[in-house]
DNA sequence: AGAGAAATGATAATCGACTCTCAATAGTCG
DNA sequence: CGACTATTGAGAGTCGATTATCATTTCTCT
């Protein structure tokens, strides 16, 4: 593989994903040969300090990445295939959890449950 | 400290707290000498198999916590303290946002921001 | 093409979280 | 009290994730 921009491919890959990936999904995703997990989380780490990125952690399974330039969304996590999928949509009512005297700078809704796939593989 | 049971100690400080706490963050609560880290996560892995205890893992904060007789619930991840705090309520539209063909058996709702000690202090 | 800067891959090193080991201590029960 | 079992604390060991190292390769610019 030519190693220009390894980072361009890092940062497509990304982008053609339906949700946000891992360090290790995404390197297992280029071919696992041809790209160095080193360059994966180098990749990622300037990705975020760039702004390019953005890190998400969600529930049971570390942090992964995506675009920063995604509109406002929110995940699910599959508990079989452990895989994150986008979702699009945002839910209503959170400013009331909000207890008095705390401010609320942002939100994260990760729904868990069985992925299409793997529902149908059951 | 008497060694009768420090499993109920552990239990005893989760109870207490406003929230979900971490294996290191309840080892400090116990005043870290007197109580051996090993048994806090003895303890913290022995209630999670009894059914006792309940492991949530949020944004940025690893794994923490609570007691498993509460009521469904939420939490407030203040981003200055790092400390999470129960929430009472829920949200609603949750089950607009699940894709067709995915199965939703579980959700996790974090606000994210700066608690009411943290935002006085600032 | 040639020099110097930047990026890369393989692997070693690090880091934090958690578990295991083991001798010592406390609890249980006759 | 005395034998036997369960629990504990301290520290070593493990495990996975991330970062650092470094020789090599690719880029950029002339």
């Amino acid at each position: 593989m030519s190693r220009a921009k390894q980072q361009l491919t890092v940062f497509r890959a990304l982008g053609e994903a339906d949700g946000p990936l891992s360090a290790r999904e995404l390197w297992s995703r280029l071919g696992g040969a041809g790209v160095g997990l080193a360059t994966v989380y180098r990749a990622l780490r300037r990705g975020v300090e760039d702004g390019t990125l953005e890190s998400v952690e969600l529930l049971g399974g570390g942090v992964r990445y995506e675009p920063k330039d995604r509109e406002h969304h929110h995940h699910f996590l599959c508990s079989i295939c452990n895989h994150a999928f986008d979702l699009f949509g945002c839910v209503e009512g959170l400013e009331s959890l909000v207890p008095d005297g705390f401010q609320m700078t942002g939100h994260e809704v990760v729904l868990r449950g069985t992925c299409d796939e793997c529902a149908n593989a059951a």
